[in-house]
DNA sequence: CGATCGATGTCAGCCGCTGTCATCAGCATA
DNA sequence: TATGCTGATGACAGCGGCTGACATCGATCG
């Protein structure tokens, strides 16, 4: 409809170019502007020249659509510790993989800040995020073990991993004298060892 | 309605008693029986002999009614950790509030696993214990912090005993021959502190 | 040129969940 | 004993998330 018109006159193809990342711009937009629970995925849907239904065949569900960097993050994690040195520890190969993700959110601060604020005032946002990380340390876990290490080591140091990322994480993002993640990692997993040295 | 017929015959008060319980029941049975997803909150109310409106006003929502003894659960392990040692390091105190949750756990093994299957088997329930589970790591760390630990080691030693926590449930209750939850604990936390030595 | 395809639109419908008002036994109190 | 209040439940209407089924129509391929 409107968008066949605006084709029309554009001469261009039948639908405007890019419309999963149409939606995700409209719904971080309205999801800042009124909340995640005030907005309803028509309004997003319409926001991006679009209908309800589509939006539904790009994202999963209303939360879905926050969360669309995760199969990057994922692949970066994962391809981050197979390249590290064999003889890495395995708390080593995590550690690498770890401070590889805190360079990438480190340099997307803003927007990173932006969507956590989002996902901070809501629940269901943040259940959605807890799976998410929860993926990712089964990821590691699983590279982990595609190096040869065993259970329950592997699971551990993943698991161990993302809780230092998720504690770095928050430091980060909420205290702004703590400007640099990558550091705040390193010294978490350094914590880390100190906490655990003294079972 | 039919409730009131019987109390009529058992010359009892207005309503059956322990509504909130037979909804419980109600729910797992059918949850087991048909899955989460094809279970319906009117069925589940029609077996406990109520109405949907009347499950939403003891349960916030559909899954809710799988973790009515998250609470109780939260208030044993900040007992418990409250309980330990002054001098006690806070990894240990960490560790003995997870080993009593562990005894608990073992003792219900039968009706732990049933309930554990039913997650398992739907990821919106898996969202819903990982956000319980981070409900009592923010417990631990609070109840770290009122006995002076600081930060980020309270969140650290808090979230590394729920990690140890749930990959120690997981074997425990995936294979057969682990039968002893808190040894199995305990091992894992002593994996852990050989893990992270090695940075 | 015609057939097929793929992204989107349209519409009907289920179900989770909520607000609102009614009901009515039990209890307290006059 | 009569009266009024309370608290748990029922009844009902309605919104919004989400899905299945079918229609549309430019692009692409043979």
């Amino acid at each position: 409809m409107s968008a066949a018109v605006i084709n029309y006159y554009r001469g261009m193809s039948r639908w405007e170019p890019n419309a999963r990342g149409r939606l995700e711009e409209a719904a971080l937009q309205l999801y800042i502007e009124r909340g995640f629970e005030q907005t309803t995925v028509a309004e997003i849907a319409n926001r991006a020249g679009l209908t309800e239904r589509t939006f539904f065949r790009h994202f999963a569900d209303k939360r879905e659509v926050l969360f669309a960097g995760s199969g990057a993050l994922q692949e970066l994690l994962v391809h981050t510790l197979a390249d590290a040195p064999e003889s890495a520890t395995p708390i080593a190969a995590v550690a690498a993989a770890v401070e590889a993700a805190g360079v990438v959110f480190q340099e997307r601060r803003d927007s990173v800040r932006q969507r956590q604020t989002v996902i901070d005032a809501n629940p269901e946002l943040q259940e959605r995020e807890l799976i998410k990380l929860a993926s990712l340390a089964a990821a590691l876990a699983d590279a982990l073990r595609g190096r040869g290490v065993q259970e329950p080591t592997a699971s551990l140091a993943a698991q161990a991993g993302i809780a230092v990322f998720r504690i770095s994480f928050e430091r980060w993002i909420n205290e702004t004298d703590l400007e640099d993640l990558p550091r705040q990692i390193r010294e978490s997993f350094d914590e880390l060892k100190a906490v655990t040295s003294g079972t």
